[in-house]
DNA sequence: TATATAATTGTAATGGTTACATCTTGGTAA
DNA sequence: TTACCAAGATGTAACCATTACAATTATATA
């Protein structure tokens, strides 16, 4: 049960949220919700990828259903990822002869388009 | 005279230390050394832009000497991490329009050339 | 119903990182 | 030299996301 509405959250919104966004939001529709039983159920959801795990550079990890590829930019000041479109598979690199690869993460960092304009937004990293 | 010999130690090394890789490795040189100086140390060194911090999906930091913009490939079975060439700024992205980019970040993962080979090599993520 | 297995929960430990107060070093002026 | 100040370095404790582990509850199957 728990795992469906977590699967289901996940899959309904772009916000690729953290653990602990993940639980506060279920918490009064699944009172009895653990944070424990988050963490494994994300694990399970990266396992049979139907979820990706995402490290921007914070202390906290975060989550997203869509496995296709793309890219993350996550806003220095406001703090919220944003996703955008990237060929990753034309991309000419050099020095990776012999390698397998399994995973691309592409990550790019900045100010989003409100915060350029927003004077009042605080620095998060 | 620590941060100098810490830079001096990141500048000449291509592994991408992390803090107890520098700390354990400096330690006989500066018996005096602390964890607390090579975290501070590092602190400042990516402030003034002579060091970049990494995240490559570990729960380790890794530090790099070489700000160039570069690719990092992080083989999964030795924890090894490599540089690799890639040329971002003629990638191709749709949906960054009004973003101010600030900093570009390229993580692969897979099996590097001496792991493919090796079946011995232990999964480390 | 009885039994086994899967799912969920609570608590404690882990470990990288940060905060903070203290101590040491190096330079400068009197 | 001596006094003084600021920068550098250290040690300890707190912080906090994550993991480990054992216990409990729900679900399925015979
Ligand atoms: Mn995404
Ligand atoms: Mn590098
Ligand atoms: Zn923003
Ligand atoms: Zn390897």
């Amino acid at each position: 049960m728990a795992r469906i509405k977590i699967l289901e959250y996940l899959t309904g919104t772009t916000d690729h949220p953290t653990v602990e966004m993940i639980y506060s939001r279920l918490l009064p529709e699944i009172p009895t919700l653990s944070k424990t039983t988050v963490y494994k159920t994300l694990e399970l959801l990266v396992e049979a990828n139907l979820a990706r795990l995402l490290h921007m550079d914070e202390n906290e990890a975060r989550f997203d259903a869509n496995v296709s590829d793309h890219g993350h930019f996550r806003c220095s000041r406001c703090g919220k990822v944003y996703d955008f479109e990237a060929d990753l598979d034309s991309l000419e690199t050099k020095g990776l002869e012999g390698f397998a690869v399994a995973e691309k993460n592409l990550i790019f960092k900045g100010s989003c388009p409100r915060c350029r304009t927003d004077r009042s937004g605080r620095i998060r990293g």
